[in-house]
DNA sequence: ATTCTATTTAATAGCTCTATTAAATATCGA
DNA sequence: TCGATATTTAATAGAGCTATTAAATAGAAT
């Protein structure tokens, strides 16, 4: 049974783990500062998680399954394939949204460290790998009506995610040299939404 | 008169560092290492350039210059504005492939390293706003002509930079989810780039 | 050959970081 | 209350890192 002080110590640093890690990526971010955040003792945060790499992973597991969570609308036969992909493409939006800081996270860490995207990719691929198939099998039968120009499922999820991450991934860059607003910044998120879905729904016409 | 024993003892550190920088970005990159790459002594590399910092920023301003060198294909009233976006497009794209690791090193530090940004901004944009007001006189034109349905500069450069940066940001990630050959990247970077060019033109259309 | 300067080296100060340990303290059940 | 267990703390080992220093070496100029 557990019993600390005040409220959960465990949690607070994982908390406070979170914000750190989103916000300078692993390397940038040491214990003590986790620690101080989390307003508790240094050893604790390696008597919890043993090693620093053992917390990130927590936190990085439950980013990256959040982040691949958004699927294709499959349900639904009264939605047109166009129709469900403008609702993929939004709901995708809105995560990333929702949880900016998680693309740079990923890049960053996935690109320094081969290891970690080794583990992560033998999950994930494989566990979406069947719900590509069933998306592809589905453009391919739009292509053949003649709806879609011809092309494969992998360009239009480049494109997506290009789309997508982008604005996210130099949020920092734009708000420094334009100096806009976080008013402002929500405006021109809300707007780039819509431009999105328009740009993708119109590279789809054949 | 400088007089090494062999080669540019200095340029091989530049060298060195570049590739790890590139790499790791600056906080995983050790003098240590960039010392060992370049073939001297630890100590040459702050003999040479003092601090870690100041070689750093030798080196990503000079691959800031090469990435904002691209600016709109102004010149040559022969050809139309949407043949001059085609050629911005893929002179853009071309330098991002040639230097596929830029994007990473820059969205890695800026993120991390407010100073740097507001520094790095200061210099570039003052250069480059009139451009920009030139080339978005000229599309406010072709809105007017009804060639392009309306909208703003930045949407189509938000537009552009997306589609052109990700692929290579995602690099190493596709790389090792995929299993891709050197060859088959290519292609498919050949690929995207008339892709991407289809697309933006596309998204221009009233 | 000698002197002067530039380059290179080994050594190390001083710092921060991760992780561990032993001791102290708090909490629970009996 | 008491003992067992969980939590917390201070201290520190051990490693790596940046930057400096003093001494050694090489090359050019006189």
């Amino acid at each position: 049974m557990k019993h600390n002080k005040e409220g959960n110590t465990e949690q607070q640093i994982l908390e406070a783990a979170e914000t750190l890690f989103l916000e300078k990526g692993f390397a940038l971010t040491s214990t003590t500062e986790i620690a101080k955040v989390a307003g508790c003792n240094q050893a604790l945060v390696h008597y919890y998680f043993r090693t620093k790499e053992n917390l990130f992973e927590a936190i990085f597991e439950k980013k990256a399954r959040l982040f691949f969570s958004v699927i294709f609308q499959n349900e639904g036969a009264d939605r047109s394939f166009e129709q469900r992909l403008k609702e993929t493409i939004e709901a995708h939006f809105d995560i990333v949204a929702a949880n900016s800081k998680i693309p740079f996270l990923f890049i960053n860490e996935l690109t320094t460290n081969q290891q970690r995207l080794i583990t992560l990719s033998e999950e994930f691929v494989s566990a979406r790998e069947e719900a590509f198939r069933k998306v592809e099998q589905e453009l391919q039968a739009e292509i053949k009506k003649g709806t879609i120009r011809p092309m494969e499922l992998i360009d239009l999820l480049i494109t997506v995610i290009s789309l997508n991450l982008t604005l996210f991934l130099v949020k920092p860059i734009i708000k420094v040299i334009t100096n806009i607003s976080d008013e402002d910044f929500q405006k021109l998120i809300a707007h780039r939404k819509q431009e999105n879905v328009k740009i993708i729904l119109n590279s789809l016409k054949p």
